[in-house]
DNA sequence: CAAATTCATAGCGATATAGTATGATTTAAA
DNA sequence: TTTAAATCATACTATATCGCTATGAATTTG
């Protein structure tokens, strides 16, 4: 019941560039630097978050990413599934090919259903602008004194 | 993040024994039969259960096992717990080796502490009583039909 | 052209998963 | 008292996933 560090870095990710938008391409290195993540791993990772156009990039010197819609627009959820995949807590309920044939039977499933709900309203709960607010309410208080 | 085969078929052996109960001792061999799972890898599943007193077991001939206390008083959430270790889905929330030096500034953690809590809400809020009494409704609805 | 960057893919060691396999130990019944 | 049936204990194994590292091609700027 792990989130793996793909996905948890991809969040980091995503808030690293809200964080830092000021309208410029960013580049991998400097986000690695930032969050203390191996920079070919983390080139892998945004890989994804480009394919799925959550950033936006252009390549070659001076070149890098920036997220590419409003911070507001992406939920932690979103970010997750994309790079962990479902977030069903079983496969039967994250792929018809897993149905099990006990599904008809299985007093649990119900139970794994509810999790699943309950995880995704968590995650989908949380936008990357609310990150991005609370770390600027956590500077703001560490100013005061 | 997913639940694995361990921790779902501890909870279904749980389910087994109660609905099944007699006062008698259970055999591995027909929790296996009824539940479709290989008995020897429910044997170290249902080790588990017996080492942290959730069953009762009886060895030699006409041995078995049966459910410790009443069904009401497992949660699932035990026995994932038990058989799964945390639910929290990051490692620094389980384990304070792990705590990473970026606890204090790192806004994730947050969302991962609020899906830790909602995660146990539900599946400490379901007992092995709970799924005995769906599937008895389920077999009763079958019947009227 | 050279340097800096993204992009693509292969490889790799460690760990976890989902079991099998083997056999010792204990108990009831024949 | 033997035998069969069961739990208990532990080692092994095949496969997959994780968390990277490595290599190098393609692209862009200066």
């Amino acid at each position: 019941m792990k989130i793996s560090t793909k996905g948890r870095y991809a969040v980091r990710v995503m808030l690293d560039l809200a964080t830092n938008n000021t309208g410029e391409y960013i580049k991998v290195k400097d986000i690695a630097r930032r969050q203390e993540i191996s920079e070919k791993y983390l080139e892998q990772i945004i890989s994804i978050l480009n394919k799925a156009g959550y950033v936006k990039s252009v390549r070659g010197a001076q070149g890098g990413y920036k997220i590419a819609k409003d911070p507001a627009s992406y939920t932690v959820g979103m970010i997750l599934r994309l790079t962990e995949g479902s977030l069903s807590p079983v496969a039967c309920l994250s792929d018809e090919t897993n149905e099990c044939d006990r599904c008809d039977t299985c007093e649990t499933l119900e139970v794994w259903k509810e999790l699943e709900t309950a995880i995704n309203r968590v995650v989908d709960g949380v936008t990357i602008a609310d990150l991005v607010e609370k770390q600027q309410e956590r500077i703001a208080g560490t100013y005061s004194i």
